[in-house]
DNA sequence: GTCTATACTCCGATAGAC
DNA sequence: GTCTATCGGAGTATAGAC
């Protein structure tokens, strides 16, 4: 039997590009939805009625409402995991990488703070993500023990910072400063209010948290 | 002109009483309903429906749906005080009696998430507490100068302790606890788990925020 | 203080014409 | 891939009988 030839005519191609600028003008429509109504105020018929078609429509591009949760849960954590891994890449390997790349993580979280409450906070009980959007999740923890690593090589940690244990310990710390900041001082951004700039003395305090065996002042080339 | 009479006749009072249960039966199903279907999840429906009337009937107790936030907001907030207090009187006045109450209050949000997310968490946009249900939290917060100002005086801590400023810092530490905690092991009691047993350590380290003068290991009496 | 009835708005999702 | 029409359900809130 003959199917459609193997080399897509320029015209699907077109399509193709179409339907995905679409897919993500439907995704940022959404995201400003739930940024207005919150993450649970997130409806199929707003996102329509934006775009300007009949809800039905968005059934085209989108199964149901939870896919489209799923595909904001993915650009999330994707667009999350890229601004940490730039500002980790343009620091000192080691805790200011770490640093760096947590506060870039707050950053981005508080510029996307409904993206952020999905992913992190989980406001939707009825949703859960997909294995596939999960996985830069993952990476991130990856990212962060090699950080961890780096810094016991270092010198600036002790070898017990080379640990899950540490990146869950650690997490604590931006977790608690963003969650204050979202719930208190809902309209700044990272570095302002009272919560946020208190960021880096907390880090200060990771090698008091374990402890290199040399000292930590300065070390020999 | 005459009115009713200043002492209210038994019937009016066991009414009262009668009045007063209902209205803790409501509260008591709305914090049911949260936590089974997130804050959000909360309506007067299902309210109605699990106290086994129709719900025209909720109105003669609420005038409406941000009246029973309202309620379950303010005795989050009273219930949470009087954990949080209770610990603190039970302890060493200064640090240990911080730790204590900061531990109560985690222990408390763990098994009251729901009313713990409504107070701390803010996942109804369209909600906004009167002030009279905010004000315990005011209470809350001098609680804790309180013991930052008794560990200054007992040389625990530097003089910079005794700050609002203070509070708001060593207050990350406990909400990055609790949300790990909860975001992560959503049916995990306190101490148990990767972020909560954390705690205690977190709050070994606020000396390190604040040295105080003289040594720390033991003071003399 | 309970009910029925009702008004109103909104939602997710499907069927089928074009 | 768009639409109309529709199903079936949810919700808050009010009016008024009992």
């Amino acid at each position: 039997m003959r199917t459609e030839p193997s080399a897509p005519a320029p015209t699907s191609d077109r399509r193709a590009r179409r339907r995905q600028e679409t897919i993500e003008e439907i995704l940022d429509i959404a995201q400003a939805v739930m940024t207005e109504e919150g993450v649970n105020g997130l409806s199929l018929a707003e996102v329509a009625r934006r775009l300007g078609v009949q809800p039905p429509s968005i059934y085209k591009y989108f199964p149901s409402l939870m896919a489209i949760y799923d595909a904001l849960f993915l650009r999330g954590q994707v667009e999350h995991l890229a601004s940490m891994r730039e500002a980790m890449a343009n620091a000192t390997p080691g805790l200011d990488a770490l640093t760096k790349g947590l506060e870039a993580s707050g950053r981005w979280l508080l510029a996307h703070r409904a993206l952020g409450q999905l992913m992190f906070w989980r406001p939707v009980p009825s949703f859960e993500p997909s294995d596939a959007s999960f996985a830069p999740s993952i990476e991130m923890v990856r990212l962060q023990r090699a950080a961890l690593a780096d810094a016991v090589a270092a010198g600036e940690l002790g070898p017990g910072a080379d640990s899950d244990e540490a990146v869950y310990l650690i997490s604590t710390f931006i977790a608690g400063v963003l969650t204050q900041a979202m719930a208190n001082e809902p309209d700044l951004p990272w570095g302002e209010g009272r919560f946020t700039p208190t960021f880096p003395k907390l880090m200060q305090l990771v090698p008091a948290l374990y402890p290199p065996r040399t000292p930590t002042k300065k070390r020999r080339s």
